[in-house]
DNA sequence: TGGAAAACTTGACCTAAATCATTTGAAAAA
DNA sequence: TTTTTCAAATGATTTAGGTCAAGTTTTCCA
């Protein structure tokens, strides 16, 4: 959790959240804003607690979890630009997960008062915050039907292929975090998802260490066919 | 899909979606909304679709559901006063998930075009919108932990606790649809609740037909310990 | 650069849950 | 009531996936 630093609105429309901003709000969110380097696997929220703050991932990735008993399981993995928690933070209601960087991330964070205040007073800021928790809740609305609808070697096939296309589709693309995340983000143990790479490791795929060279694509796609209305 | 009528300002207001908004917008809204009555399992919106209502069950339940190839899954049940679908309204996108009454309902719809110029002219409707926005993703993210952190027997009982409470807390309820929509609800088949009931009959529960009668709540909550972290 | 510590893989085994087949029971129709 | 139909329960079996226990490989430092 290193340097403290603040950026210039410029920055912060970079951020697809903020991208239909008037410079005006911007102006305002960089003051009140801060951003800092957080390193892999320093709890940044804790489920349970209230928010404090809207926190943003610039670079990096962010892991939401969750606890139960000794049960523990990955829920969703932020990317840069998209927000966390933020059903907790406008309803200001405690956070139902957990955050923590998978690698070391830069997070910009934006105290609760300046939230609400620009929600009560600024309807495109507001509009910018309901477009993201609606694309939040679709997200999980998807993230429960890949669940109940496909097997784990359907959901390990369409992570992969979507995980491509999201690296520009050239059939190589390196998995940015560790496989037992991996596995608990697809809804199994690191074991089972060695056995399901090496099913898939005979005829569709090389994978070295944590490099995927997708070989036969169609047999993927044969296996768990991407959908929007999943993927 | 019997009787259109339309409604008075203070009904709507019985619903909690729209019970902090001002008279004027409530008139708004009662002009443009309809009601009507359709029957159990009548399929009112597709997954796929482009959304052209905002629907509000008044009365009964609706149920969410998916299909991917042959498989189907409920993905969530819809109490009156609730709305659903919201995300895919706010975005202007297509719906994630079709549905249908699971008993014969009453359900309220608004155009898109009144709900999405009320959005930009009216603060307290974004607000209330939002706001509902935000309870629909914390509860999926709530689903997804509930499928991921427990068990199909943890799944039961918490269910029936939780259901006995907004029952009243009596200890005995009766079950609101067929058991095999309870099992798709829960993440398992039809053959594995009734072999989980028969488990849980032993003890701490009788189960005739449809009506629950809880014997042993504190084995029920041994097996699964209720929390606002997922329930 | 050697060696400890993780991370990952593989094998053997076990358990939860799905599937298939049949029976029982209850509600609806004749 | 009797017959038909559908929902639910039960039994037998299979399968997906979890668990436990070694191995093996990779990473990270001292």
């Amino acid at each position: 959790m290193s340097g403290l630093l603040h950026f210039n609105p410029t920055e912060l429309r970079g951020l697809r959240i903020f991208q239909a901003l008037p410079e005006e709000t911007l102006v305002e969110l960089s003051k009140a804003g801060r951003l800092e380097s957080v390193p892999a696997g320093h709890v940044l929220t804790r489920e349970g607690e209230k928010p404090d703050f809207l926190h943003i991932p610039v670079t990096g990735m962010i892991e939401l979890f969750s606890r139960y008993g000794d049960r523990e399981t990955t829920l969703a993995m932020i990317s840069p630009g998209a927000s966390y928690s933020l059903g907790a933070v406008l309803l200001i209601e405690p956070y139902l997960e957990s955050s923590r960087p998978l690698v070391p991330s830069d997070i910009a964070s934006f105290p609760m008062e300046t939230v609400q205040r620009l929600l009560q007073t600024d309807p495109l800021f507001a509009k910018a915050l309901y477009t993201e928790l609606g694309r939040t809740a679709r997200g999980y609305l998807r993230s429960l039907k890949n669940l109940k609808l496909r097997t784990s070697l359907e959901r390990l096939a369409a992570w992969i292929l979507k995980t491509d296309i999201i690296n520009g589709g050239k059939g190589r693309f390196r998995i940015g975090f560790d496989k037992r995340t991996l596995a608990s983000h697809l809804g199994m143990t690191p074991e089972n998802l060695s056995r399901t790479f090496a099913a898939l490791k005979k005829q569709d795929i090389e994978i070295k260490g944590r490099d995927i060279h997708i070989i036969r694509r169609a047999a993927l796609e044969q296996i768990a066919q991407l959908t929007h209305m999943i993927d």
